[in-house]
DNA sequence: CCATTATGACCATTTTAATGGTCAAATATA
DNA sequence: TATATTTGACCATTAAAATGGTCATAATGG
């Protein structure tokens, strides 16, 4: 009934997102990794659903010009959390 | 003239977001850190910008009833690079 | 104002992510 | 098909995140 979506699953999701975009650009693990200056098995848990930092996310979106678009989201959430306080 | 938005700089919006939401809740950063099962520490380290796994960030967007909402957003960005892909 | 609570800043220790390597199986390529 | 490349799965070591603690200062409430 309820869709439950559980850590273990998004980390799953953000995995084979990055997969994709790496695909899309025709890159190994090897080459994305060389150019974000981790290794290789870094990329590879991180597609795989493995624990992993934040800076090896923001490395891989910082990469594919995805950085700008997930900061604004962050601001925009935030800034709606501090307009809401104001409201009572 | 570019905006250019670092990772360090995503890194302190975050955790400006998880201490917005946690200050929104009315909790101290022990409260949130207890619901998580993870250390102060932990949650102090995350609201200063500091680097942190990603299980620690989707605990907290757990907590607060947005898991979901950003698998869905990933979900949706893996579909989209997977669609662009079949119209080459 | 005083007392209480919350937070930032450390620190030592433990846990775990990141690294660099190998190897076998899967996949792509010639 | 044969060959080369890629990937998943390990493993030992290193680097760093997480833990649990203390302390001083800031913020909050009575």
């Amino acid at each position: 009934m309820f869709n439950t979506v559980e850590i273990k699953d998004v980390k799953n999701e953000i995995g084979l997102l990055v997969k994709a975009i790496r695909k899309q650009r025709g890159l190994s693990q090897t080459q994305l990794a060389k150019s974000l200056d981790v290794s290789r098995t870094t990329i590879q848990n991180l597609e795989l659903g493995k624990n992993f930092t934040v800076d090896t996310i923001l490395k891989v979106l910082k990469e594919v010009d995805l950085l700008e678009q997930l900061n604004g989201k962050v601001v925009e959430a935030k800034d709606q959390v501090l307009n809401a306080k104001s409201l009572y």
